[in-house]
DNA sequence: TCGATCCTCCAAAGCGCTTTGGACGCTTTC
DNA sequence: GAAAGCGTCCAAAGCGCTTTGGAGGATCGA
């Protein structure tokens, strides 16, 4: 059933049928009702490509996920991301693109989607270090949000981000408060800037208590289980182990308890351990009194103000670019406790 | 840079230019480098749209995440199916749609992608018991693949599915071998296909050596983390607790670690475990050495040949519906051991 | 040499929608 | 009573592409 259709049935124009059925003012209440009775009952439904073709706008938001081609790994955190952002697309009427790029083919990624017009916006995900696709979409001049930041940071581009930098140096002084003063921190890659703020954060923490950055207690890694386990069973064997531990996702940090206990020793009495947790639905940080002390941010949340931000770019250009940062709770859990002496 | 345009750069009629670089045989090939040439150079992509309405065919493939309304999760094992699928999807030129929808909502979702025209086939996620879906996509008339199936087993759909109902047959019968006679089973929420299934393959094991089915060990729910520890928690506290534990998702095993390390039991020796491990990328189960025994199947690798089987069924639909079972392996890791008593 | 055949190319129709530029009849205004 | 205005509707022109149905010239066989 299409437009044709529908309006040989009811004895009408495709072009009353069309301006009734979206809410055009030039045509009778009585007949618009009549169309979109005839409409639901034929269970009538525009098609999307023609109207975009029409219209020019392809409501349609592009989302490319990097898979870096050495790791190839699908960070659990997207999909909460997706989830939190594919709610407001839905309630809009847009669709979600997916385009699943090996990383070193997304340029080609982004151009195609601005040029065979297949969206009307973007979603940068998970921006590095001197990351070139924030000059590359505005090269290209499809409106697009960062989730995340580049490390330059510059203002005239529209992002929504976490302030790591200041979670991680909250998280750090708080350790500190404790007493401890060997701390180890496991860091994602180092090549996204995320974790380049952590580790500021972490960095400037400890230069205003006075304490040294220990290098041997410093890693960064794709944030997995298993890298927790390791990193911190190595630390721990070492002569002067470290008494606390700042882990970037609570994936690892599960890998880093089990390390911990594998030892014998007891978490949050003899090792204390500060995470960032994105609240993801699968992964909850315990119950009602959270497993880990942690540094707190819903990245479906995320999700969801990165959409609506991106809509509203659409919709007023000119408003220019906007930017959010979101501050992370920093949530006690059973994880900390003072120092050991 | 559109088709016209490039073509009146070029001298040509759009008719030779669209042939040019859909490779039809009707084209000199002098001019059809030279075509290719001048496209590349003004960097000329197909408008989608257009492509699609003049097709007919909207290159791009369906998918349909449900959120369900009381939980609003996000399956982490999403995130790699999608992956694996989106992989294929680039490779023969397809794009990706997703839809998160509530589950209530989820047959309008179907019914528009396929009213719409925006999708040339659908894949379904996480069918559950009587699931309504099915019947709906074979009646708006689109291809489909399932991923997983549905508890009938008729045999005129096409689905991608784990043979889950032996991996925990010979999950359980492993266990009994080891002389484990108080076997408890977390399964996921019994309202999704492949849990079914799995408990089929649970009891079946039981019967199958004499062994009572333990209601009091028996749990049915969302496979998060802290579900494993709060039903282990639970299990162990009782006065004859379970010997062994069959955990549907690596995630939920690692609470039950936590519940077993916590009340001082060692896992592999006091307590064993075996879980169903979807070979995650953030989720590796251990290293070299699994930490957990587990029935592995890689969903990634389902979501490939998801994606391979969809395409193919929309290319030749006359070959009918096709089905493909995957055998899940049974790996030895450390978290087994015989019944202590 | 002539018609048939092949190789290249093109004009124009059409995919399903939106939107421009009226048309038509009826009411209002002076 | 004519002009203007209003409320409703429509025909037709696109949007950017593919594809049908030739056209025109070169080549070939008889």
């Amino acid at each position: 059933m299409n437009l044709k259709e529908l309006a040989a049935n009811l004895g009408l124009s495709q072009t009353t049928v069309s301006r009734a059925l979206n809410g055009y003012p030039e045509v009778n209440e009585d007949t618009r009702k009549r169309v979109i009775a005839a409409a639901s009952q034929h269970n009538y439904r525009p098609n999307t490509r023609a109207q975009s073709l029409a219209t020019g706008r392809s409501m349609a938001i592009g989302h490319v996920i990097p898979i870096s081609t050495n790791h190839e790994m699908m960070n659990p955190v997207f999909g909460d991301f997706i989830g939190g952002a594919g709610e407001i697309y839905a309630r809009a009427g847009y669709d979600m693109m997916l385009s699943v790029v090996p990383d070193d083919a997304e340029d080609g990624a982004y151009r195609s989607m601005a040029q065979r017009n297949s969206v009307d916006g973007i979603v940068i995900h998970g921006p590095r270090r001197d990351d070139p696709r924030i000059a590359l979409l505005k090269e290209v001049g499809l409106p697009f949000i960062v989730h995340g930041r580049a490390p330059v940071d510059d203002t005239d581009y529209s992002y929504v981000d976490v302030n790591n930098r200041r979670a991680f140096e909250r998280a750090t002084l708080h350790l500190a408060d404790l007493g401890h003063t060997r701390m180890a921190l496991l860091n994602g890659l180092e090549s996204m800037d995320f974790a380049i703020r952590r580790r500021e954060g972490f960095e400037a923490a400890l230069k205003a208590r006075g304490l040294p950055f220990l290098p041997q207690f410093h890693r960064s890694e794709e944030m997995t289980e298993s890298y927790g386990y390791q990193a911190a069973r190595e630390m721990l064997a070492q002569p002067d182990p470290p008494t606390a531990f700042l882990v970037s996702s609570l994936i690892t940090a599960m890998g880093v308890r089990r390390a911990v206990e594998e030892r014998g020793l007891q978490m949050g009495r003899d090792i204390s351990i500060i995470t960032h947790d994105d609240d993801l639905g699968y992964f909850k940080n315990g119950g009602e009194v959270p497993v880990f002390t942690a540094t707190r941010s819903s990245v479906r949340e995320a999700g969801r103000i990165t959409a609506e931000m991106l809509l509203g770019l659409i919709d007023t250009p000119q408003n220019g670019p906007r930017q959010h940062i979101m501050e992370a709770d920093l949530t006690l859990g059973l994880s900390t406790g003072p120092a050991p002496r």
